[in-house]
DNA sequence: TCAGACATGTAAGTCGTTACATGATTCA
DNA sequence: TGAATCATGTAACGACTTACATGTCTGA
């Protein structure tokens, strides 16, 4: 029983990284996060009552302009729990992919469904890694430069002294979202190559006869 | 709102396969789709009672020496299900990867925990690895003989004829089993290649300091 | 002035897992 | 005889999404 919890522990994370709202949260995955990462507001607001409930986090309520905000903080317990959680392993995900299943019950079907199905997987792949191929671009001359884009410098701002860095406390940050972004390129990579080769062993064994 | 209902047509597509029972699916998904899809039974018995209740599936008692059990068999209503099903596109699954959000929440901690990340997420790749070439192995050589492991024929077993094959109507059926498990392979291969590529990557920037 | 961003939440429903519960049959 | 496999289910819980609900502020 019990204990995923990601949501949870991805948020304490993510307040770890500097105070913030709610919607600042929900703004960051969107932003930073979203090739790997989701959370919906339904998600979201309840975890964060739960969070200041067993005090690991705090939240104060602060005026911006008029309006107002609660803006929620990791408390050392938080921090505590969530180191802790970084150390645990991983669990493995449950498998469940939803093209692969699709594939597999084509096995029956006439040849030109399975190959059908793949050439749209294949498209679908093929428009991702151009987004990618383009946000790559950019990150990779911020990490030579040893920053990060704009738009990221802006979403995580105030933790950040008024200069570039802070100098004494050196992060990976810049490299390992330089890293994050090639892992899901690497991996794009590889199903538009299986794409390729499954489509060709298709056509070769009986796309005639479909 | 709705329609997910993904276990809903995974078990259509599966009774389209031949008729069976709950044990069977269970069985039959853990022996051959275990890589990339899983059921658990709390969610197939009431699920197949579902299908029967809407007319896509019949239910039949059947005494296998003394033992009764229920065979499913889908009805040509749910073959049409399935059929509808198969030609829609696949929704985009929900992004969520643990070990991604691990990795980028690690980039405010020392070098040394997402060097650490790694070298375990590697080492969970590496194993995976092994088992996929192994039936990698086993597989290819089946295909080339046109059929498929004994493992699998014996799973598989009623719906054919008493030979190996019924004649007339040829399917894929080994060669997608084969891609599919390539499918796997090509993603492991891709996963370990960015592992070694991050792990030099921050080893280089800055893997002394921490 | 009005669209779009900022901002916070709830209700209902689906999806899915785990643990529990039960019992027959087979084979070493 | 007793462990493994066959076989079917339910209860409780947790995770998650979608749709709904509501209101403010900013800037073109």
């Amino acid at each position: 029983m019990a204990a995923p919890r990601k949501t949870w522990f991805v948020i304490l994370g993510l307040l770890n990284w500097r105070p913030m709202s709610g919607y600042d949260i929900k703004k960051l995955i969107e932003v930073a996060l979203s090739y790997f990462w989701s959370e919906s507001y339904g998600q979201l607001y309840p975890t964060l009552d739960r969070l200041v409930g067993e005090g690991l986090a705090s939240r104060r309520t602060e005026k911006r302009g008029g309006r107002s905000r609660y803006v929620y903080s990791i408390t050392a317990r938080g921090k505590r729990q969530f180191l802790a959680w970084m150390k645990e392993p991983a669990d493995i995900p449950r498998a469940r992919n939803e093209l692969q299943v699709r594939f597999f019950l084509s096995a029956r079907l006439p040849t030109r469904e399975s190959i059908r199905l793949l050439e749209e997987y294949r498209e679908q792949q093929r428009r991702q890694y151009e987004l990618y191929r383009d946000s790559e671009k950019v990150l990779a001359l911020a990490v030579r430069r040893g920053g990060l884009p704009d738009e990221l410098e802006e979403v995580l701002r105030d933790e950040r002294g008024s200069g570039r860095s802070r100098g004494t406390e050196r992060t990976n940050e810049p490299m390992v979202f330089y890293l994050t972004l090639r892992h899901g390129i690497l991996a794009i990579e590889a199903r538009l190559a299986w794409c390729d080769e499954a489509i060709a062993a298709l056509r070769r064994r009986g796309g005639r006869r479909a």
